[in-house]
DNA sequence: CGCCGTATTGAGCGCTCTCAAGCTAGGTGG
DNA sequence: CCACCTAGCTTGAGAGCGCTCAATACGGCG
């Protein structure tokens, strides 16, 4: 896509950390410099790649993530609509890890340089493009809790709080695999599974297909916050 | 410390994130509004604290943190001099994480509201600002690591590169205790304990005391990426 | 309808946890 | 200056949670 393409809306923007600043802008120099659309599975950027600019997730979803030598992956963190992507590149000046989409996803290619300039007239996009950052620092803090349920249960959580436009707060649209999650909590693929089906055995969760509705947010903050089981537990 | 007091110059202040921004303003609106002397085991904030500033380390170390229903101890993040941390306080506006010195420590106040002013001035404030945010996100990035040797040779290895005025990025003051490693990185204490001895006997380290001297970090590297034990490894 | 990737479920093993007992180092007071 | 005291560290033994390997079930898509 061109520089200085005409931005179009969509329904994610509203929610989405730029505000309206990607639109804002006069169309010679726009904060947004061009769009991308990704295919389930396909590159953004790949470690080592040079760095130039952030990205911000307009719709879909995309992971970044490391391959260890013996070809395990090992997930750094799943990015919603919304939600920016790309800091962990500024510092080293190239992406430390590798992004992929993990379903179709269209995102916002946003030139780190400009968004230098930008941030000078605009104080109030700072502040925006910080509150993103310190959302995205409360991200996971619960990766290494003690057991696999707490994790799970943390997770479910916290997807809940940052799908935009989520309502009942209560459904939650799972669009990794299950070896996606365990790559983030640090677990197998299987507990992943098997953790789902005690939640729905226990009625704390109805799981239909990709889908995710929570029945019971209370228990599952119980778990989250000290892996007990909660007494009416018959796995 | 009352506002606008001369800022005075540490060893450590010249490898700080703020540069010299801390002292290059007039009197009257420093950007560090004062300082904050804590022992060891002293709070500089707590869980649910009101946001009005961010910290940065001149001397010490600091770490963050939260405190289940069981009282077990989850660390977020360790913060050692010239970096800065209560991020996470921005988007919720208040502290979602404790904060405590783990030796005896001193910090810079950063005021958020005088910040953004600075920013605005100052561009090259905030690459600063973002090169340190950018560094943090990498911070870490191994705590769902499948094996205890591996998450503790990224730690060690992480520590080497993290020290300012580290020449030879050798040798590692282990300023924290084992729980704390073990609260930072899932493990228990006396895991982290039998790791530390393993690494020792295999003559990757040595440990006196605090202070951990890394002999082989070819070797650790492997065993961080892989968890591999190298072949001439007798533990 | 049949294929293939993904998810579920089971059995057995192994790494890390828990519990517990020494050990070490640093600080305190006689 | 040394004995004591305490907190933290080390090391051991046994248990349990999650991993691996494997078989089966499901579901989307051609």
């Amino acid at each position: 896509m061109a520089v200085g393409e005409a931005v179009e809306v969509n329904s994610s923007c509203k929610h989405c950390t730029l505000g309206t600043f990607c639109r804002s802008a006069d169309p010679d120099s726009p904060l947004v410099t061009g769009h991308q659309v990704l295919k389930r599975r396909e590159s953004l950027y790949s470690y080592r790649d040079s760095f130039s600019s952030i990205y911000a997730i307009a719709s879909g979803a995309i992971k970044t993530f490391q391959i260890d030598v013996e070809g395990k992956e090992r997930i750094h963190q799943f990015y919603l609509p919304g939600e920016i992507l790309g800091f962990e590149a500024i510092h080293p000046n190239y992406f430390p890890l590798s992004a992929m989409a993990i379903t179709n996803t269209k995102v916002c290619r946003i030139s780190y340089e400009r968004l230098i300039d930008f941030v000078t007239i605009h104080p109030h996009l700072f502040r925006r493009l910080m509150e993103s950052v310190s959302q995205r620092f409360n991200f996971g803090v619960y990766v290494t809790a003690a057991t696999a349920e707490q994790r799970m249960a943390s997770f479910l959580l916290e997807l809940c709080g940052r799908i935009p436009n989520n309502l009942s707060t209560q459904d939650v649209d799972l669009c990794m695999s299950r070896q996606d999650i365990g790559n983030y909590l640090g677990l197998a693929a299987e507990t992943i599974s098997r953790v789902l089906s005690r939640f729905k055995n226990r009625k704390l969760i109805v799981i239909t297909n990709k889908k995710i509705n929570v029945l019971d947010s209370v228990k599952l903050q119980w778990i989250a916050q000290d892996g007990l089981a909660d007494p009416d537990s018959f796995s």
